[in-house]
DNA sequence: CAGTATGTTCAGTCTTGACAAAATATACAA
DNA sequence: TTGTATATTTTGTCAAGACTGAACATACTG
């Protein structure tokens, strides 16, 4: 591929994912700094080249790494000899990023409780979406650990395919 | 319970509802309203009443159930001889929220598969990120409606237990 | 230690979008 | 049709927070 072409194709890619994080409540500049790290030949890339590479302010990306770092998805790695640190993304990112998800479904999980406790002694008619709601995310929250289970499994068999 | 403590703990509940729904990048009236219609009794609540009880505007709130119809939550109901229209959580609302979830999946999966073709003939190090993301996703995508379809299926098998 | 490269924090700017209030539109009743 | 109740759309305001740039802090080098 042109590599003028694969420049703009790059640029679409990352201003996607930070659509997709901007949707999703995050600050748009996460995706973008994900993406890009996810395009990076090398995978690490200094706090410097990727404020060049996305046309930010230092400032900008050390609050943004810092923030991607908290939720798991990329991490720091230091060279010795070299003063830069650099990003790269977290081998499992997005396994980890699932994870969280399941805390978020326990908190809908527990919400649904909380409201059911005021409909205490209400028509069942009443008490139904919150029921629905409770019930719903409980067995999410019990199905989707087992499911990145047996993810998780696939990819130990897949590796150790390899190996031989 | 006492009356006026429930009051305080439903407008608890109204807000911290409202809090995830900003924290998933929606507004926080959105889950407001959502939070109020799962808590009333009886079900439907018109226009006039979520404003009120809300302290919200109308113009707010009709901004709102529209979105909140729109992706699938509430639906509007009006009664033959009743000026008002009505509105209350969906049956199945949760669900249909759910299967939505899968398309945002389904996204990420087509990001990291452009992705990875922009880093095509690269070396396998630099492409492990990306490839990861797509087969998570991809794994995901495949499975979760299986597991709704599971769930479908309880909620049948439960139902007919009470016809009996 | 001084000097330089790197990283973080903070104050200020600017954009976005949630929301209120008012104007407009729509549907119904008499 | 006219009047009244209801709902939507629009315009404007305001606040939140993303981002910049600069000041500050830290770590490394010679």
């Amino acid at each position: 591929m042109d590599e003028e072409q694969g420049q703009f194709e790059k640029r679409s890619f990352v201003e996607e994912m930070g659509l997709f994080f901007e949707q999703s409540g995050m600050p748009r500049m996460a995706g973008r700094v994900l993406a890009w790290l996810l395009l990076s030949d090398p995978p690490q890339q200094s706090l410097d080249e990727l404020a060049e590479a996305l046309m930010a302010s230092k400032g900008s990306i050390s609050t943004t790494t810092r923030l991607l770092i908290q939720i798991g998805l990329i991490e720091r790695i230091s060279l010795p000899g070299v003063r830069h640190n650099y990003f790269r993304t977290r081998p499992r990112a997005f396994q980890h990023s699932l994870k969280q998800g399941v805390e978020r479904v326990a908190i809908l999980r527990k919400l649904a409780e909380r409201g059911l406790e005021l409909l205490e002694g209400k028509a069942p008619l009443t008490r139904q979406g919150l029921e629905e709601m409770r019930d719903m995310y409980a067995f999410f929250e019990r199905e989707f650990p087992l499911l990145l289970e047996r993810w998780e499994q696939e990819q130990e068999e897949r590796r150790s395919q390899f190996v031989q």
